[in-house]
DNA sequence: ATAATGACGGGAG
DNA sequence: CCTCCCGCCATTA
């Protein structure tokens, strides 16, 4: 369906991002060309966990680097422990050297149009 | 159809 | 670096 579409878009992107790389959802919001809609690339996040999809959520995080969707994973520290284990350190709930490990999306022009 | 919610972003302080 | 305010969009009640 076209309104499901762009979790599509979101799932595509996020199955792009490296191991021990992080992303935030207004780069993958803006990759698809939703650059206004990074709460809606969230939502799919969010449904992407209930529709058992097999994308790494876990390297997708805000702006500040912060595990703000911990919660949603299974567990309590599912999310932070799978990026522990790829290599990334977290302190506090926050990615350190979130700048250093920051994977851009690559921009698509198709989607922009 | 309207109101409230949320895994957000950017600007300002 | 952190906090507050406002805007955006899809989903839910």
């Amino acid at each position: 369906m076209a309104n499901s579409d762009f979790f599509e878009r979101v799932y595509e992107v996020v199955a792009q991002i490296p191991e021990g790389k992080v992303t935030s959802y207004g780069a993958i919001a803006k990759s698809i060309g939703a650059a206004k809609s990074a709460r809606t690339v969230g939502y799919a996040m969010n449904a992407c966990v209930k529709l058992d999809r097999d994308l790494p959520a876990h390297r997708v995080v805000n702006r500040n680097g912060m595990l703000t969707g911990k919660h949603h994973f299974p567990g309590q520290n599912t999310m932070q422990r799978l990026l522990e284990e790829e290599g990334v350190e977290i302190e506090n709930d926050k990615i350190k050297n979130f700048k250093n490990i920051y994977w851009q999306p690559p921009v698509n022009e198709s989607f922009e149009n």
